[in-house]
DNA sequence: TGAGTAACCAAGCAAGCGCTAGTGTAAATG
DNA sequence: CATTTACACTAGCGCTTGCTTGGTTACTCA
């Protein structure tokens, strides 16, 4: 591997190996298939990653940086109030997760195959995303938009939009904002 | 194996199996390993299931069979009603989620490391176990209880509940009926 | 022009994998 | 008593795994 940078070329490998992570699995994932998959030999990925673990690393620190970029950019760029947050968050969340699937799958289902020095760095960065969520929802839950225990609407609310991943349909007749949309519908009390 | 039966001792491998496969995933828990935990050599694991295949099949039928179980039961013991019935399946959900917890969650991440016909073979399982779901949503649409899309509303609440299996601390403070109790109030429209 | 470097390859090692073959033994069955 | 059945054992085959080694090619830049 060249030191801890973000060659193009790196960037680009990283999205192969997760796509391959999503379809077979991190587990059942050869470096023999990852080299096919990328048009090197077996021998020539260790060049640009120093173990199969790091891959993995890559593939999930770009999908969680991804996430924490777009839900800091809706909040900024949406209008005032509780409920525009709350919608904005749903809408940037679901956006995140299909726009960069394949990415947001591995780090929902591979999390655990991560050596613990790579989950503690990779902690930090998902606690900061989570942070906005807590965020949001005090706000919802102020405003008497929502009503219950923060921790568990906001578990609730994050599994709902994460189990999502297992039944979406990208070619279906619904678009992810309207998935935000029936949930924030749902959740209101009204 | 011994045709197609359920033998105590293999009903209690099957046990040991969901065990390690929640620990370690079903792909790197090695037939040693299985052996190891049920105390015999890793070939005499092969008297009592024909494959490594079959021991995950048996360990997510028995899950799946048992929360059919409990859930028909909890339907047929429950005040009438759709709010009733709606607590009722919520409640009967977590019950066995957390009272079986090792083969629910294998049944939920390891699905897809079943091969094509045991696969199809549990899908039947699932679905019915989906359907009454699928009946008791329908009734709280039908009484005005929770409004929206019938197929969105349904996989937003399986979320929200699948979901926990990844932050619920059985050892915590709060019960799987105080679970089941905040969902339903989060979304009852009220 | 020639030194430095990033990217790649062919070959293969040591370890571990699922699974099989053949055997031993104690209890149930005719 | 003879036979079958259930369950366990030892030994290891054939293959795949992640990763290493030692060397080649193509390109950049002083």
């Amino acid at each position: 591997m060249n030191v801890m940078n973000a060659s193009p070329r790196r960037k680009e490998l990283t999205r192969l190996a997760a796509q391959l992570f999503v379809q077979e699995g991190f587990d059942r994932t050869t470096v023999r298939m990852l080299a096919q998959e990328m048009g090197i030999k077996s021998g020539s990925l260790f060049h640009h990653f120093k173990d199969k673990q790091e891959i993995l690393a890559a593939v999930i620190e770009e999908g969680t940086q991804n996430a924490l970029a777009i839900a800091k950019a809706a909040l900024q760029s949406c209008p005032d109030g509780a409920e525009a947050r709350l919608h904005a968050m749903a809408r940037a969340h679901l956006e995140t997760l299909f726009a960069d699937r394949n990415a947001h799958v591995v780090a929902l289902f591979e999390w655990r195959r991560l050596d613990p020095a790579a989950s503690a760095h990779l902690s930090h960065l998902r606690d900061a995303y989570e942070a906005l969520w807590v965020e949001v929802i005090d706000d919802a839950l102020a405003a008497g938009l929502i009503h219950g225990d923060r921790f568990l609407v906001s578990r609730f609310i994050l599994g709902a939009l994460n189990w999502t991943v297992r039944w979406y349909d990208p070619n279906g007749p619904r678009t992810p904002d309207d998935l935000a949309d029936e949930l924030v519908a749902m959740i209101l009390s009204r």
